[in-house]
DNA sequence: AAAAGTAGTTACATAAAAGTTACCATTGAA
DNA sequence: TTCAATGGTAACTTTTATGTAACTACTTTT
């Protein structure tokens, strides 16, 4: 569907009984810590460490879930390589990747009004 | 800026410093409610009451909380009418609707991805 | 006289998300 | 032999978000 059709439609209009997609949407992207992530991987492979690191104030327990969560639904693949230390990359899949339109669209908004 | 010049640049670039322009968006959208909230304001004027009824789940208080923080964010525009019983409307702010690419982003993410 | 209707509020309870601190395994380097 | 480095995990606490149930004010309708 191209965005010109979408805009001039209802935005509220969702298909009878089924939940509506922004919500399906929600399932993925719940809690900033979400969008912060997958904003960090636009910028590449990310190892562990470095996400920590730019993700400035994420405790080392919550970034290990929520990338587990973004690994389980198709967003982000994560790669381990048997070296010592360890060394293990994230990226994000084509499903994470499609999502590069809402994260531009929010950081237009926060340049323009934020 | 053009969109098409934002989707070649490093999304990660952010002002040395400064806060990144997506965590400015998330102070304003922090939390699903307020994805929905906008969502359903999208649809035009509303009434807290179908507001209420149309957020499947919501308790009062949230909504009402919600509704106050979107008021104080420059978001949303509250009009109360001195009728008995009260009415009071709920409209979208030129901020508000400014809003709107990130919704129908995420709508057709969920539409696709969901 | 009591009920209905709108837009909430209040006090209390619960659940979910996140933070804190300490800890583990492995192995090459100092 | 002890330290550093990586990518976490475990137990516990705190914070934040949300829900529940009851209640308010005011006036018209039953």
């Amino acid at each position: 569907m191209k965005i010109e059709r979408v805009l001039e439609e209802n935005i509220c209009e969702c298909p009878a009984g089924l939940e509506c997609s922004i919500e399906k949407t929600l399932e993925v992207l719940d809690g900033k810590w979400m969008f912060l992530i997958i904003r960090d991987l636009f910028d590449g492979v990310k190892r562990f460490g470095e996400l920590k690191k730019s993700l400035e104030g994420i405790s080392p327990k919550t970034l290990s879930v929520r990338l587990k969560e973004l690994e389980a639904k198709g967003v982000v693949l994560r790669t381990a390589y048997p070296t010592v230390p360890p060394t293990v990359e994230y990226t994000l899949t084509e499903k994470g990747n499609s999502l590069k339109p809402i994260i531009i669209a929010m950081k237009l908004w926060g340049a323009k009004w934020g």
